[in-house]
DNA sequence: TTCTTTGCAAAATATTTGCACTGGT
DNA sequence: ACCAGTGCAAATATTTTGCAAAGAA
């Protein structure tokens, strides 16, 4: 079974694939509905799905939500729980926990993903903008 | 509004807290409806959601699976991509790694999740069996 | 021209909600 | 007796699928 390339997977594609970009499918239905507003929502989840079994993409789920990563690669995020935005972890993946988790459980480990669960930067400065106001108040 | 205890929350709650379990809905209510076949899926649902909002128990998520978890403190996970089923891994929370991630990010970091990919010791021991009969024919 | 992919609509899934009734306190 | 909680069914939300038409190769 031949894959071709079409205009809708192209959108697709470079929708979810921005930097730092984590979407659901909604959300990338409407980005790529900006510039062809006759794709279909079976159009992109048959599509992201098929990204994710190619390994072009992940998906990266959390307690309560759930984005598509344009970036394969594993890597750790954070995850805001005021704003929901989950951003990437600027970190190395760090290959040796799979080998101590394998020696601790006797598994077979493939890779790893960490979740931090917090308050992004932005959040924090509108809660001190908050504070202040009800102090003023 | 008063918080009343009932039969089946305890059936609810008993059957997710059990050591190491990982349930998805479906398979509590199978669990709770063996004690009492009259329970409901929207029984199980709302209670569920109730304890996870009194933190008595946690969803553990990954990609393309979701799992209630009885113990509601934060630890590790390793989830087997043969058999589907997640265990604890058994390691103390690092809350370096909270604070690792603060000074990263800019963020506040309230906890971490990591969840390992792999394959668990039972299906590394059914591969090997596999294994061995293919030689054999 | 061939055969994959699309768009639509319907179907399948998963979860939540409205409401009359049950039962905990 | 009061009102939170339950069970059912209907409503929502989310994702998948069947099929005729479109369009890549």
């Amino acid at each position: 079974m031949e894959r071709r390339n079409t205009h809708q997977k192209e959108l697709i594609l470079e929708a979810v694939q921005g930097e730092n970009v984590h979407c659901t499918p909604d959300e990338i239905l409407a980005i790529v509905r900006e510039k062809d507003p006759g794709i279909g929502p079976a159009t992109v989840y048959r599509n992201l799905n098929l990204f994710l079994q190619e390994g072009q993409i992940q998906k990266v789920e959390g307690p309560g939500w759930s984005y598509f990563d344009g970036n394969p690669k594993p890597h750790d995020h954070l995850h805001c729980i005021r704003c929901g935005k989950i951003t990437d972890y600027p970190s190395a993946y760090n290959r040796r926990m799979d080998r101590t988790a394998e020696e601790k459980t006797g598994s077979r480990v493939i890779w790893h993903m960490t979740v931090y669960e917090g308050v992004c930067p932005a959040c924090l400065a509108k809660e001190q903008a908050e504070q202040k106001s009800q102090q003023a108040v």
